[in-house]
RNA sequence: GCCGGCGUAGCUCAAUGGUAGAGCAACCGCCUUGUAAGUGGUAGGUUAUGGGUUCGAUUCCCAUCGUCGGCUCCA
């Protein structure tokens, strides 16, 4: 069973599904005219939405919840009821949003949930005190068994009914409901250090990036503390990539518009994509993609079968228009740089290729601190362009390639994109939660737009199988997903200062900058605390700017030749030989994972 | 794009239908300091932008821009 079928069978999700019938009724008593739709349980809640005569404000919020204490103190009983579609309907009858969906049960369609059926559904109802809705169940016994001490309403949302942005914009009550007061408690305090680890307030407090009205929404300026650990990161991607038979192109950021037709991407991908530039009457576009011009690189000279594989890599800054309601922080933008790859080889390399990317893959989301990983493979969808064989070819190197790397994987069964399967890997951050970085994806589409060939030992040409891979996704996004993995105090080898230096009083000055000529001569970033402050002062702002070792200095120090350690996390190893120091420094500097 | 909230100094926030205030940061001093904020002073705002209502708007209304929580979409 996956976790997804084990939770759905848990006693928390029907806590939960009946937490929402609670909500329901609650609401319906503060609002008789109100109409429902849908309430489900969700990863850690549940929400109803509602069409209601006005907004609701957080004050309602919390008279909603003392309603639902009422409730939940009732002891009602979940009573269940199979129905025919004609008597649900006089159920409902002033409620269309049910309507609608018993017309889906009655005929296939849809069931409560929005997902497609083929067949009548069998139509239940469940009644708790006054409230009767229609739901497949299951629920606890009665509302008691909720919990009313872990039980808490969290917030209201916009919420297109059946999830269509073409049909109306319901009120979404977002609830949470725990088996103990303890358990909800944890999951509050995991939400504050959410916020606290949130990369858009640490990228202000640490001085990392901003972005700005005037220059443009999702347009990313990147400040020197965050270009560093930014140069730091590409460094040791680009040191991977060449030691690792990677080829780096460049390529421009615009292109003409018969380029992206040859793509398709004029085709499928307009609406992403920025107007077109007028030049000398030819129009051009700003690139969305890379890979249309790394094509053309392969494309330009004939290619042998002893040539391959050839993997071209590029950190590539495209533009995309995005909907100015998705934009948030570096994680979703307009302008971003993705780590793009593609990797062309002959069909017999084909396995070994996606073994040589999965592994190298994973190798480096390592070396950034990300152990826990875990794998989907995507396969093929209904439309689908390519021969079935190549797909299922792919697909099942793809599987061969994770078993052997003894990865933990789900598949999604026809969730690939319609030129290829793919495999996505997600990692979980400092609290657990899942970010898709890398995809392995395999494209039958661009080399045939492109006509691209090898030559084989036939002498015959032959069309190359193609890879794309993007191994941290985008370089805005993984920074923004780095900084709150590490709540911003970046391993050593990242951090923007490795060490300040803190002289106690002016005629310290001297040696804390011998101090850091010898650092900095090693290697070190090192900045000197010189300002007429007290110790304690530059121990906090250091401490706030989470820099990885302060380095106090005062008369004992400068006799001795050495310095006091404290590190970010409040240890304090005191004083020690400053040789000592950068001996034990330069092994964690070195280290990639912290 | 849609629903709802928000927009006051670099940052975090007060206040009011009668021409805006604090702390931190910045700047100028004093203090010369031993493991998370020493101290005095100075400067800093067309209250996001544009309209409207009003004798008077930063406050009320509308639009635009930005932003936050979601929805839809996605690297």
């Amino acid at each position: 069973m996956s976790e997804k079928e084990l939770y759905e069978d848990s006693q928390l999700y029907r806590m939960r599904h009946s937490t929402a019938h609670v909500m329901a009724e609650a609401v319906l008593e503060k609002f008789p005219e109100g109409k429902v739709a849908i309430g489900p349980a969700i990863d850690d809640g549940f929400y109803y939405d509602f069409d209601l005569p006005r907004p609701l404000t957080p004050e309602d919020l919390k008279e909603i919840e003392q309603r639902m204490r009422k409730l939940i103190a009732g002891r009602e009983h979940f009573e269940r009821r199979e129905v025919s579609a004609e008597e649900a309907k006089q159920i409902f009858a002033d409620q269309p949003f049910k309507i609608e969906l018993i017309e889906g049960l009655e005929h296939g369609g849809m069931d409560e949930d929005g997902n497609p059926t083929d067949q009548p559904q069998v139509i239940s109802v469940y009644k708790s005190g006054k409230f009767v809705d229609l739901c497949r169940g299951p629920h606890v016994e009665h509302t008691g068994m909720i919990n009313p001490k872990a039980v808490k309403l969290m917030s209201v949302a916009g919420a297109y009914w059946r999830g269509d942005e073409n049909k109306p914009m319901l009120q979404r009550i977002y609830g949470t409901v725990w088996e103990t007061p303890e358990q909800l408690e944890e999951y509050l305090w995991k939400l504050e250090e959410a916020k606290r680890r949130d990369h858009r307030k640490l990228g202000k407090e640490l001085d990392l990036f901003s972005s700005n009205e005037e220059v443009g929404t999702g347009l990313i300026l990147w400040h020197p503390n965050g270009a560093r650990i930014r140069h730091l990161a590409e460094r040791f991607w680009e040191d991977e990539h060449l030691a690792h038979g990677y080829d780096f192109v460049y390529s421009p950021h615009i292109g003409k518009a018969s380029l992206w037709e040859t793509s398709g991407h004029l085709g499928f991908y307009k609406e992403n994509m920025y107007s077109p530039i007028e030049i000398e009457g030819q129009e051009y576009y700003i690139k969305p993609m890379n890979c249309p011009f790394h094509l053309h690189i392969y494309k330009n000279s004939l290619r042998s079968y002893r040539d391959l594989p050839l993997r071209y890599a590029e950190k590539g800054t495209v533009y995309r228009y995005e909907r100015s309601g998705v934009l948030h922080g570096l994680m979703r933008v307009r302008g971003f740089t993705q780590d793009d790859a593609h990797h062309f080889c002959r069909p017999d390399q084909m396995p070994d290729e996606i073994d040589f990317v999965l592994d190298f893959s994973l190798n480096i989301l390592r070396a950034f601190g990300f152990d826990k990983i875990r794998a989907f493979l995507s396969t093929m969808p209904e439309k689908s362009v390519g021969e079935p064989e190549h797909w299922h070819a792919a697909e099942a190197a793809l599987e061969a390639s994770l078993k052997r790397a003894n990865m933990s994987y789900e598949v999604d069964e026809g969730g690939g994109a319609f030129y290829g399967p793919k495999i996505d890997l997600k990692v979980s951050d400092a609290l657990g939660r899942e970010w898709q970085l890398s995809t392995i994806q395999f494209d039958f589409n661009l080399p045939e737009r492109f006509d691209l060939t090898y030559i084989g030992e036939d002498g015959q040409a032959h069309r190359p199988y193609m890879i794309h891979r993007a191994l941290l996704g985008s370089m805005e996004r993984f920074f923004g997903i780095l900084i709150e993995h590490y709540g911003g105090a970046f391993p050593v080898w990242l951090a923007p200062t490795q060490a300040v230096i803190i002289p106690i009083a002016d005629r310290h000055m001297d040696y804390a900058f011998e101090v850091a000529g010898k650092l900095k001569a090693a290697g070190m970033r090192v900045k000197v605390d010189e300002r007429a402050e007290r110790m304690n002062a530059k121990i906090r702002d250091a401490e706030k700017q989470k820099v990885p070792y302060m380095l106090v200095i005062g008369d004992k120090e400068m006799e001795q030749g050495q310095v006091a350690l404290r590190k970010r996390n409040g240890e304090n190893p005191g004083p020690m030989l400053l040789a000592d120091f950068m001996a034990m420094a330069k092994e964690e500097v070195e280290k990639k994972v912290s």
